[in-house]
DNA sequence: CGATAGATTGAGAGTTTTCAACCGATGTGG
DNA sequence: CCACATCGGTTGAAAACTCTCAATCTATCG
């Protein structure tokens, strides 16, 4: 996250510390538990005051699909809001999260009271939408690899603390669990991770972008 | 499209033309040639007054994946524009177009301007993103034939009279050109679609759906 | 220490791609 | 009007990548 990033998500908590979270009921939601559920009607959205939470989708044939990540102070079921239509997606708790269910009726509601919240709502949108197509072009013309490559910085950069699991590793890129622990025992033998016990170690970041990228070019 | 999406949008053109259109430029842009190139300064987005543009995007390898459609009086370019990024994807006509280049100088100005235009462009990027996290899932969890029928099926709706070539719809859904004739060929001999030259009519569009479905659970 | 969830490894299977050849319609210049 | 180039489409056979299934191992925790 950018520093520029990293003021404009605190002035945005500030906002609603000041203005909106006594209107807030506060939600505390175990892991394993879910927000809310694919189907459901979005009438309002909420704001994780702690926790981690991912979207999850799931195929007709059980295959999930971990389709983003969401640490403090971010916004989540914002998306369906704002489109006005219902989830599209399952929001689950990764582990004991505390979330404020924020007090906005109607889009316009929320235009009218915090247009800097809408903007910036507005702003996560477009960059989501970013990162979702990039990931579409990615499953298109990469491999398996390079796409687990990215899930793992992603991933750990998101939440530095959390000890991702080989499933979500794979769920979030589209890969098979033993196909990641293949993968990563690969880039174990190059010395471009290492490994200490289930956790996952990157010695050298910028090595392990340029076999990426080298992957890329010939895939 | 729903009936209020089309108001909707009416509504956003009448706005355009009163206001806006007269500060805008026009830009003539020919099939085969691009709007934007990846990688260039979003500092304005556009309008298409009439025509037919595709973004798209390019892997190292060559690959290439059409992320969204854009027809008469879609904006274009928005979504970098609001995210203050470089475009991420080239923006390429489909045939020879007529497009507004918009005045607007910054999210902020928009915001001030145009709040309706705003709150337009932020649905269609919540709509957007839900429509890529869809194609996602379908990339992770179903099969090739599947993600051709969503293609066959989003593409011609979103402009029936141009004639979606095999690779355009591979391009779609991440499928190579052989993999589509083979596709369309096999439900062909199903009788779910027919075959008029090199344009395909869909007789039925809820059987082809129900196999769809069929097709997405044994997936 | 046993129980359990997560990780690893191997062998075989399956789907989609790759490569190559060929067809057919469309359009252009001589 | 024909010859020919070109673009899109079709088909087949072989190859490649990733998955599936099954067995085994090992962290971690009560």
């Amino acid at each position: 996250m950018t520093n520029s990033l990293k003021i404009k998500c605190l002035n945005i908590y500030e906002n609603l510390a000041k203005e909106i979270i006594d209107k807030s009921s506060i939600i505390n939601i175990k892991v394993g538990d879910l927000l809310y559920s694919k189907g459901e009607t979005a009438d309002c959205f909420y704001f994780i005051k702690d926790g981690l939470l991912a979207l999850i989708d799931t195929s007709p044939n059980g295959a999930e699909i971990l389709l983003r990540v969401f640490g403090n102070n971010f916004f989540i079921g914002h998306r369906s809001f704002i489109a006005n239509e219902e989830f599209h997606a399952s929001a689950e708790a990764l582990k004991d999260s505390i979330v404020y269910k924020l007090p906005f009726k109607s889009t316009s509601d929320l235009l009218d009271q915090s247009p800097n919240i809408l903007l910036h709502i507005t702003q996560m949108l477009a960059r989501d939408l970013r990162m979702s197509e990039e990931r579409l072009n990615a499953f298109n013309g990469k491999r398996v690899a390079s796409r687990i490559i990215d899930a793992l910085v992603f991933l750990k950069q998101r939440q530095e603390s959390y000890q991702w699991t080989r499933k979500e590793i794979g769920e979030f890129c589209g890969a098979k669990t033993e196909t990641v622990t293949r993968t990563l025992s690969n880039l174990e033998s190059l010395s471009l991770i290492a490994k200490d016990g289930r956790s996952i170690i990157i010695p050298d970041l910028q090595k392990l972008l340029d076999y990426k990228d080298a992957l890329d070019l010939e895939a």
